[in-house]
DNA sequence: TGTACATCAGTGAACGCGCGTTCACTGATGTAC
DNA sequence: TGTACATCAGTGAACGCGCGTTCACTGATGTAC
């Protein structure tokens, strides 16, 4: 360390240009702290994380961190934050793919939705976990917020109310529904509860087809409202 | 410590009598490093868990679980095992509370589930978590069969498929459906991610209701098998 | 254009903590004879 | 019915570990004049 700033021949403000030297300052730490945060995450899961090992990931002191992100918690909170922005970021992809049928555009949501949390597991968990992250971090409320209204807008598309519409009872509850059953299939996916079935039936992503198609054709499709 | 037992003129086989002293032996430790562990998780959540701490709570030195569950894992596939078999007994509950009704029923069976989760988050966490329990246990395996058995059951009544009847794909799927949307509702209840919803809506019991009003009575009901 | 100075972004050693686990031990209990 | 002995169920001190956090520090950068 400091190699050569100490030699007295060769004042330090004069070896600036020695371009092999690193810099003292990293540069983009807290970028690179998010994505070991990230890496932590996937290979040991949500307990195998530490401010520590996010430093020592990055190539950086331990106490480095705390200059970017007060502690392990708001370091977190971006990982979350990014985390549902990429969420939202999917579910507009599908969207897109569901296309004008209500039905269809369902199914791509909710398949989008299982499909990101297998995809990132524990970054999914780390999403819901408020213990670990600040859940009033307004970035982190503003990306959840945008994915839930995606999934309302297809439910409302589907229950014939317009967006200006306020939302009665009973479409609420079909909003609750829909998100409740891709979370929680998406949960027990996550937790190998779904293993034994999966088993029987074919891979996860059979059996959600499966689930999603038996609820979707055993709905009552309301009057069209045109 | 020990207290009488040095001194030289009371040998220690005759004072075996003397009420006041603490036994040497607990006596059902087993039992009551369970119900440690359990008001851990209570008061301190899945996090705060630790193998001392519940010694510490059962009034046992750091090593003596060690006798009965072989590490942390092990005392917790026992919390988690009876948590099973509690929730199975909620369901049966429900079960007789629902009636003939098959609509009845599966809404009995899904307030009970989110009752259950509620009344015991951490616990219910714990149930769910792989990485802190062993899922391969048997006693483990059994009581969450049963609990499953219990929520097919009702879809089958309510589809009109006969027990023995073997599940049709769609039938399937609507299982997976049942336990997915009760179950994502818990877990998002217990994040606390409805808790804006609720807030608009009333409580969570209200909400819980108001959704499963909805899907049942959206459902198509098959015409009656007789 | 140069210089002084404030601020920012890092270092690295040190702290105290709770953890799981190991160890030699000892009191209590059950069983064979 | 007694006695010897094996086994069971606990003690408590000690270990090494990784953790978050604090501390005094220093190199790099930006800004005022």
């Amino acid at each position: 360390m400091g190699r050569g700033h100490s030699a007295p021949a060769k004042p330090a403000e004069k070896r600036k240009g020695a371009a092999a030297r690193q810099h003292y300052h990293h540069g983009a730490l807290k970028d690179a702290l998010v994505a070991a945060a990230e890496a932590i995450l996937l290979e040991n899961g949500v307990g195998g994380f530490s401010l520590r090992a996010a430093a020592r990931r990055a190539g950086v002191s331990p106490s480095a961190p705390a200059h970017h992100f007060g502690d392990a918690a708001g370091l977190l909170t971006e990982v979350a934050a990014r985390g549902f922005e990429e969420l939202a970021r999917d579910l507009r992809e599908a969207e897109e793919r569901g296309g004008a049928d209500p039905a269809a555009l369902l199914r791509e949501l909710g398949r989008a939705y299982v499909a990101f949390a297998l995809q990132h597991p524990a970054r999914v968990r780390l999403m819901f976990r408020r213990d670990m992250c600040d859940p009033q971090a307004e970035r982190l409320k503003q990306a959840a917020d945008e994915a839930y209204a995606l999934l309302e807008n297809a439910v409302r598309a589907f229950c014939g109310i317009a967006p200006e519409e306020a939302c009665d009872p009973r479409t609420m509850g079909m909003i609750l529904a829909a998100w409740s059953m891709v979370h929680g299939f998406a949960q027990l996916a996550l937790d190998g509860a779904l293993d034994v079935v999966a088993g029987e039936m074919g891979d996860l992503d059979t059996i959600l087809s499966q689930m999603l198609s038996a609820m979707l054709s055993a709905l009552t499709v309301p009057p069209p409202s045109k």
